[in-house]
DNA sequence: CCGAAAATCGTTCAATTCGATCTTTTCGCC
DNA sequence: GGCGAAAAGATCGAATTGAACGATTTTCGG
């Protein structure tokens, strides 16, 4: 039922298209974790792997889909177009079934899709089409929360596979929903998206009055801050705090990213910040700017 | 399947991810001790086999840790006093460390306590005391929302435990938390409940209009409908749309059942319902009451 | 207590992997 | 462009692991 298989080098090798030989030099100097048998041979994990491909931690490899699904135990789709992905997503969370959401995020994960991609090009598009099927009627208000419910089910349970097992102190991120923001879908997907690429994360979650968040952020000493907008109660108290939080960041030296649909222009204009937009690519690349550089950075 | 300390060749081998025969070799050249029966069965004991894990003598990267506690469930730390319980989660959820809360549940679920336990003699008093250490300021807003947000994480982690893999037709649930209300954990746990009660069960999650909740009552069938309030926004519109949520329900043969501590005495005597309670064990025994009944309600 | 079904044993043999060595490719540098 | 070092690919005998099969032991009802 779970597929942590455990592979051998040359299935390793098939699945990152390089010789066996080169496997089995990165298992002995580390750089993909391993554990052998009593004679010696070489077992990797398929979940270590595939963590390691989405880290980026491998110098330059293409995974072979088509192979990790033979080795992932008659996992069925995993290289679908993506179009395909979002509407069975999207049928998935409309009717009452939230083990398929379930399960076609995790295969999609597994498969070795960034949570950027999945962020960006699945469920931020599904959650518009739901969002405008709502506004002109054709959906019910409980259809859109139950689906909603649903996703945000799956996407706790992918991070619980993304928290750090090993006890390496990681740079700490924190994050959370202004007050009066109740959607913690997005800022769901930020702290997956963190934790991903190697941050200790710290997310408050929906409702977080500004106040405390800055309190929390001189406690823990973060290096970066963030804020997901979804709605604003009160844009002009939202701009005040913001920008009081912007001020206390910079003389700690913690940077502080904005994102969110709810910033308009007009808010943009009288907001300071270290950094804003709108994708979670974007937030993914500014973010690693911030990480301390550990290994090879090709590209 | 019993719960043994003593292994076959072929549990180990699941464990390991090897060939039984390596297992039996490993047993034969004194890798793995064991002991054999006077027949020649070799029998290996699940204590030795972690702890040779443990010392990375097998292969371990990734144990599969599911089979792990379908054989070693129950036997360690099982039966700890609730004041222990109590206090070791209260720890957790101050501490910054989600992976302890979720762990601390699970093995109290494995460990075969009811949902109803966790819900009124653990989860319940816990939050209680965070709750007052809110108000008096001992505790900052943010840590109580993080606490929070572990306990969240752990319970949806349960619930995917607890959903129903056969394709049997169950009796429907359907349940909500008022709109307004964002407070979503005894929502959450009722909806645990019934899952464990065998139940099928719609949850749409906080802020549901009342509205939205009887169209959906009606196109589902459901047998039970739930609201959990923990906080009214309008307290007289939520008496009247309750009121005529109760007039539907009566009129399509479903039971309405209410609950959470936001239903003061003066509310409750406005409203109108099949059932009313405090604590989840109640609330178990009375929705179990609506159980054997199946098939026996004509249109 | 008995008999049948399931699980395990011990053995043999094929398939895979190891480790070491060597050749080829890639990349930075002058 | 040439050159040296580092990384990746190729090869091969020895060792380890996986698979198959009849014989034996254990389990489970009646």
């Amino acid at each position: 039922m779970p597929l942590t298989h455990h592979l051998s080098p040359v299935q390793v090798a098939e699945i990152l298209r390089v010789h066996q030989s080169t496997v089995k030099r990165w298992v002995d100097d580390g750089t993909i974790p391993a554990s052998k048998t009593p004679g010696g041979h070489r077992k990797i994990a398929l979940a270590d792997l595939l963590r390691l491909v989405r880290e980026r931690k491998l110098p330059s490899v293409s995974v072979d889909l088509s192979v990790v699904e033979r080795y992932s135990s008659g996992l069925d789709l995993a290289a679908q177009p993506l179009d395909t992905l979002r509407s069975n997503l999207r049928d998935a969370m409309s009717a009452n079934y939230p083990t398929r959401v379930h399960q076609l995020l995790l295969r999609c994960f597994q498969a070795g899709m960034t949570i950027e991609q999945m962020g960006d090009d699945l469920i931020q598009p599904v959650m518009e089409e739901i969002g405008k099927a709502w506004v002109s009627g054709q959906t019910d208000v409980a259809q859109e929360h139950l689906g909603t419910s649903y996703l945000h089910a799956a996407l706790i349970d992918l991070r619980n596979r993304l928290l750090p097992i090993d006890g390496i102190p990681r740079p700490v991120a924190l994050g959370a929903c202004p007050e009066g923001d109740f959607y913690s879908l997005g800022n769901l997907l930020v702290e997956l998206l963190l934790l991903q690429n190697g941050w200790q994360v710290i997310n408050i979650g929906p409702n977080t009055p500004a106040a405390s968040l800055a309190h929390m952020m001189e406690r823990q000493q973060a290096k970066l801050v963030w804020l997901t907008c979804s709605y604003l109660q009160d844009p002009e108290r939202f701009v005040n705090e913001c920008n009081q939080l912007h001020h206390k960041a910079t003389e700690l030296g913690t940077q502080l990213f904005l994102g969110g649909q709810a910033l308009t222009t007009e808010v943009r204009r009288k907001l300071h910040y270290h950094w804003i937009g709108e994708s979670l690519s974007q937030f993914s690349l500014a973010a690693k700017r911030l990480l301390p550089l550990s290994g090879a950075n090709p590209q």
